[in-house]
DNA sequence: TAATTACATGATTTCGAAAACATAAGGAAT
DNA sequence: ATTCCTTATGTTTTCGAAATCATGTAATTA
């Protein structure tokens, strides 16, 4: 479904808003252990969701990554998934032709396109918060166990 | 959302199915043409189809590759896609956790699994024959123009 | 039964995502 | 100002899917 950058992408800021919530900054070290990823690689998806103005980070000691508490919960999983995946997830065609298209679509263009389209809705509707919130009530996790 | 290789394979299917409605065979290095696809790798993925029961070979002069005709219309997506792709698309977590759980979840796991279902519904009910009419009718295409 | 056609299969190569490595740069604390 | 902690960034390596190459096998036809 996603690239697994964009599942460490998610993790990540899942778990970075469930201590900006607390007005916590977190170390990309911790973010590797916490959500099982390998920590060089999760430091490189960590830019891009600085760069996309998705998170912040500060520099030196204490520093590290967070959300400032009022972009939490208008945080939405869609400019997670577009800022590492792009945005073929939600224009591109599901058996691969080089676009997607309504004036030459393929065989299932028409039942692949209400599916795609569901997705792009949960990902346009679900807000950091309210992960964040279900990891810390323990009610979902991160990490297999 | 699937492998190359399962996009191949389910153009392939369709196309085969297309010659099979007129009790034609059809060869790998046509079936190729048609969809856009490397010859020497669709050879192999058209083995699997055939190992898996979804379509039928014969060697030898006017040989080729086909789709008995009650079968076409009783054979759904959702058989290619499992022989290809098997079924982490339809019971993997959507975050890449090492296996859906209900009792050990992820973040999205209840918003993942509601569109997991449809898509799996969806393969599970669309059949190649209605997909081969798409084609011969001209409403939709195998290959980007 | 030899020639031809077309599918079958294993080995090898290519390519890009994923991961690791090495080094730079910035900011806080003292 | 200096030191140390932590993020930032470019380069290299690994790994597996994708694609290719080379050869084998079966069936039809003449
Ligand atoms: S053309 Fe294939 S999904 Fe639209
Ligand atoms: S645990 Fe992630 S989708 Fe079910």
């Amino acid at each position: 479904m996603f690239s697994k950058s964009c599942n460490y992408a998610i993790k990540a800021a899942i778990f970075i808003a469930k201590h900006s919530l607390e007005e916590n900054k977190v170390g990309f070290v911790d973010i590797a252990k916490e959500i099982d990823s390998p920590q060089a690689f999760t430091a490189k998806i960590l830019q891009i969701l600085v760069k996309s103005g998705i998170i912040d980070s500060v520099k030196g000691v204490n520093g590290g990554f967070y959300i400032p508490k009022k972009n939490i919960a208008t945080t939405y999983l869609v400019e997670i998934v577009d800022a590492i995946d792009g945005d073929a997830v939600f224009h591109g065609c599901g058996l691969g032709l080089s676009q997607c298209s309504e004036t030459h679509p393929c065989p299932v263009h028409d039942k692949f396109k209400s599916i795609r389209d569901e997705l792009a809705h949960m990902l346009e509707t679900t807000n950091l918060e309210e992960l964040a919130l279900g990891i810390k009530s323990g009610e979902t996790f991160l990490k297999s166990l």
